[in-house]
RNA sequence: UGCCCGAUGGUGUAAUUGGCAACACGUCUGAUUCUGGUUCAGAAGAGUCCAGGUUCGAACCCUGGUCGGGCAGCCA
């Protein structure tokens, strides 16, 4: 999938430097460690093309370690969730999952032996006094005055704190560094704290669960991971990252910390919390609802996986804040699927067009190119009859210059077919056109040579008789604001009444009635779209639009209104 | 009034590590087109946060500012 060439950001170039320098033997290795608490989104996707592409670009090794911690967050369908997606954005790491839970017994070691050596301690303080004493940024700490318990009664107090004889919060076990330091994670952070609830992992074993900070680098030095790469808020743990390392193992191999800028993207947020938010709040259709940015969202919105991981790598990797144009995504699927997606008609908002001089009850088979793009795909028969429907809003009965579409006395070409010309306008009494009354020229048909005449436009149609009626979503962005997750209490002020449009009677050529789910196809002159794998039925597919066609006619007649 | 990061067209990322700022998206022209798609050709748009300094030469090095972000969960 990569390419191996020059170091593409400031990470490879570090990495290269390391095995210039001949650091932990050469070896590259890396993980992606996401907390099962939520669903994977775009921005885990900027991560995990950057921990599997390492690896695969440095003939490396990746794993996949759930950071699981915290019981009363994490579950099983998070996992599962977390592993479907990244197989299905094309990745496999390295052997089985790894869980930080299978290290709790070593980690436990650990902690006993940093009490042994005089640097972690037992801290009957509440939560609210050892918040009072932490002090701020800007002052130093108090310290506890548990601080200097003996070793002795420090292992006792940890091993009955393990056997469950106190009650959540009663007791902590910290490590003693500096409560003066200017770091504030260095002021004696905490080691375990007492839970007592089930883990998904090791059930009812634990009632003691360690904190990120113990869990982490321990982790990946136990996996033998050379490059931690994490998010930039982290940037102050990695001095913490590295003192536990330093009291508890020996040797000269080490795993470092990297940390890079996680990824925004306009009129979307990417918060985990708000997303299940969203989510629990009723205001998407699930975790995986096409407007949310999760993988499952994106995939059931149709995008592919080579089009998520091409829109990763297009971003880079940099240390500053970005907040990335979501067109770049969008451009990123269009250019995938131009080439992927086989071309069919649909009608989204009909208009009924009869062609007055064409034999009634005759049937043609016009042949239809499925895809300009790729010859193999091949071609197919659409049907051709009398009366056809057409997009309503490519017809206008007085229309602006430049308008290449149908209007009365003009021309156009209906795809793959003839060459028709708007004759008479029928409407009903409020004056709403009700149907096109057209005559075809016999000549003009499609393929035959027909003597070099040519119109300016080109309609999709479909034929009334042999049309079916389908559902189809439209999805615009889910929030209205470029950057939501700004607003810091109330991002849903934000959300956008019209991201979901559903269109209940669209006119489908026959073809697609036979689609599958997932299946991915440009609906001619429209866009990209995809079979909803949630609300389909047999023979009855609901259609998600994934992104629509560039459209310059739209933007140049927006332009031409607004300048009025 | 602490510590740690960062600052390059509208957006994002580069700049062979000190050699006259490049690529992508977006925008705008024009050509081609049986998709106003695609493709092709071209254009506009930054002088690199500011001020000093070092140097023949600075986006890159030094000094001092400014602005933005992160850090005070028994979250990760």
């Amino acid at each position: 999938m990569e390419v191996l060439g020059e170091p593409r950001n400031f990470i490879e170039e570090h990495i290269e430097k390391d095995l210039r320098e001949g650091r932990n033997n050469q070896r590259i290795h890396t993980r992606f460690p996401p907390e099962p608490n939520g669903y994977l989104h775009i921005g885990h996707a900027k991560s995990i093309v950057l921990n599997f592409g390492i690896a695969e670009k440095y003939n490396g090794l990746c794993n996949l370690r759930f950071d699981d911690t915290n019981p009363v967050k994490e579950n099983e369908e998070y996992i599962e969730s977390i592993k479907r997606d990244i197989n299905w954005l094309g990745y496999e790491w390295h052997e089985t999952p790894r869980y930080a839970a299978d290290y709790f017994e070593q980690l436990y070691e650990w902690a006993v032996k940093l009490v042994k050596m005089g640097k972690a301690y037992v801290c009957d303080l509440t939560p609210e006094q050892i918040a009072e004493r932490r002090g701020t940024p800007t002052e130093p700490g108090q310290e506890s005055p548990y601080r200097n318990r003996s070793v002795e009664e420090n292992l006792d107090l940890l091993e009955r704190m393990r056997k469950g004889e106190f009650p959540d919060g009663k007791k902590t076990l910290r490590a003693k560094i500096d409560m003066a330091s200017p770091n504030m994670h260095l002021r004696d952070p905490m080691i375990y704290r007492i839970i007592h609830v089930d883990h998904h992992r090791t059930g009812d074993k634990w009632c003691i669960y360690p904190m990120y900070d113990f869990a982490h680098g321990q982790s990946d030095y136990l996996e033998g991971i050379t490059h931690s790469l994490c998010t930039l808020e982290f940037e102050v743990h990695r001095p913490l990252y590295d003192w536990f390392l330093d009291q508890l193992v020996e040797g000269d191999y080490r795993p470092q910390q990297i940390e890079f800028a996680r990824l925004n993207l306009t009129y979307t947020i990417m918060s985990k919390r708000k997303l299940q938010q969203l989510v629990e709040d009723g205001d998407v259709d699930g975790w995986d609802d096409p407007r949310m940015p999760t993988i499952s969202g994106l995939r059931r919105r149709g995008y592919t996986p080579a089009a998520i991981r091409n829109f990763a790598q297009n971003v880079g990797i940099a240390k500053r804040e970005n907040l990335i144009d979501v067109a770049v995504l969008e451009h990123k699927v269009r250019e995938d699927l131009n080439i992927k997606a086989p071309r069919y008609m649909a009608v989204l908002d009909p208009l009924k067009v009869v062609i007055t001089n064409y034999p009634e009850g005759q049937i043609e088979e016009m042949d239809i190119i499925n895809n300009p793009e790729d010859d193999s795909m091949g071609s197919r028969k659409i049907p051709f009859s009398r009366e056809v429907y057409i997009e309503r809003k490519d017809f206008m009965e007085d229309p602006p210059r430049k308008f290449f579409r149908l209007a009365p006395g003009k021309e156009v070409r209906l795809k793959s077919a003839y060459i028709i010309k708007c004759e008479e306008v029928i409407k009903d009494e409020e004056g709403n056109i009700t149907e096109l009354h057209c005559t075809y020229d016999p000549e003009t048909k499609s393929g035959a040579d027909n003597a070099g005449r040519k119109v300016k436009g080109t309609l999709h149609w479909v034929s009334v008789d042999h049309a079916f009626k389908a559902e189809v979503r439209l999805y615009d962005r889910l929030f209205k604001d470029e950057d939501p997750g700004k607003n810091k209490n109330n991002f849903k002020e934000s959300l956008n009444p019209e991201s979901l449009k559903i269109i209940k009677n669209c006119m489908m050529e026959p073809a697609l009635k036979d689609m599958q789910l997932e299946n991915k196809m440009q609906f001619q002159r429209i866009g990209y779209f995809c079979v909803d794998h949630k609300h389909s039925t047999p023979g009855q597919p609901v259609f998600n639009q994934t992104v629509p066609l560039r459209d310059s006619w739209s933007k140049k007649s927006n332009q031409q209104k607004n300048q009025k």
